[in-house]
DNA sequence: AAACAAAATTAAGCAACCTTAAAACAAAAA
DNA sequence: TTTTTGTTTTAAGGTTGCTTAATTTTGTTT
């Protein structure tokens, strides 16, 4: 599998999922940022290897294989992301950029290697779900960054991810654990932090870099 | 730089530094696992590029750019192969092919980040010197991992691997630090195991796994 | 149903990197 | 010095993944 083979396969299942339109050759080709033949040229060869349901001008649909090749590329690419970030410190822009090349020549030993190393997580750090080794997909219904949530919502705190013996002390000391509700009071823009009402009355601030950490679903 | 062109450098550089001989199309073809035409081309092209110096028919040399370059590459594969080794577990023999990998893929910004988590290590795992940041190459003169020494030859410790807290506990009890003398009295190829003698006169056995993080000079 | 616009496919070609086979060359032997 | 031997280069061609341009198909509009 080549590092086309690899991008073809896992944009097909990211557009997939991402909307509810049909995977056409120029949404695709837009996506990869090649032209129109390229991409049906490579959809007639992917077709060929059983891994794409190929019929000329017919929408894209990948096959049960296909989407499992497409689910470890993925698999790939998130926990690296979680893997530089977390571990190496770097930056969440960097992580995209370095986790694009590194998904392509990852050995699935390697993987996992990363994946046991963190613990085997379910999502990345930009919350998305890190599919398992069988390409199981954790459910992520609603699941958000603390920091990507609007003010005055409710939300429930879903996972809080251990970055290292400070976060889980922040942790404690806040009192935040899995389960509980809260309310965004208010974000500063200057500095990242958050303003947080938990549902005893207890009202925090919470810096930007902690929050990155917490992970929630919407109340109800 | 493509995967090919890194690979090339690389290679070159390698072949001038393990042996005295010329770096001829033909060696260096045998090395890559390519035709004698595709090394003829290549060289040409870097030729070009002013990373060799190409003259048809002659030895193949690098310039200062390109031993740079090729410099950059070796740096970035030790550094993966004691990453995957120390930090990931990875067994050293898996690590070298997928360090072949992955040094094509790995950004400056990253390979800093690797350093830096590792503390800016001089030696990969399998005791060669990893180039810096610059391009200085530590000195290895006669530097040899214990288990690559004989038997009943004197030896000084060089550097001491800290591979976690477990390991300096074991060169604690054991009471080997940078600098001491020993001797190695037996080889146990059993388990790896290698009998020792300190110049203080105590013998101990040292495991096959915990001596791969000593590193020895030739006494005198 | 005919015409048209938009999208997809085919056709031809290019660059990188490789191949094999033929030709050119260098160095050593006769 | 000429010949031989082995290596290096040149020549011609293949594969992959792309390009642009021309052509075909689809689906919609009239």
């Amino acid at each position: 599998m080549s590092v086309s083979v690899d991008n073809f396969l896992k944009n097909v299942f990211l557009l997939t999922q991402e909307s509810p339109n049909p995977v056409t050759s120029s949404v695709l080709a837009e996506r990869l940022g090649v032209s129109g033949a390229a991409v049906t040229d490579m959809a007639r060869k992917l077709g060929k290897k059983g891994w794409l349901d190929y019929r000329p001008y017919q929408a894209l649909v990948l096959s049960k294989q296909g989407q499992k090749l497409a689910l470890k590329v993925i698999r790939k690419h998130r926990l690296w992301e979680l893997f530089l970030h977390q571990v190496l410190g770097m930056d969440l822009m960097s992580v995209h950029e370095e986790a694009e090349k590194l998904e392509h020549h990852t050995s699935d030993e390697l993987i996992e290697h990363i994946s046991h190393f963190l613990g085997n997580p379910d999502f990345d750090p930009h919350g998305d779900p890190i599919p398992g080794n069988g390409g199981e997909i954790p459910s992520e219904k609603g699941v958000k960054v603390l920091t990507d949530v609007g003010e005055n919502e409710e939300w429930v705190v879903k996972k809080l991810r251990y970055r290292n013996s400070e976060t889980s002390e922040m942790y404690d000391r806040f009192g935040l654990e899995s389960g509980m509700t809260l309310k965004v009071l208010k974000i500063f823009d200057f500095d990242g932090s958050l303003e947080v009402r938990f549902s005893d009355g207890r009202e925090v601030l919470i810096s930007g870099k902690l929050a990155e950490n917490i992970f929630c679903v919407k109340k109800n």
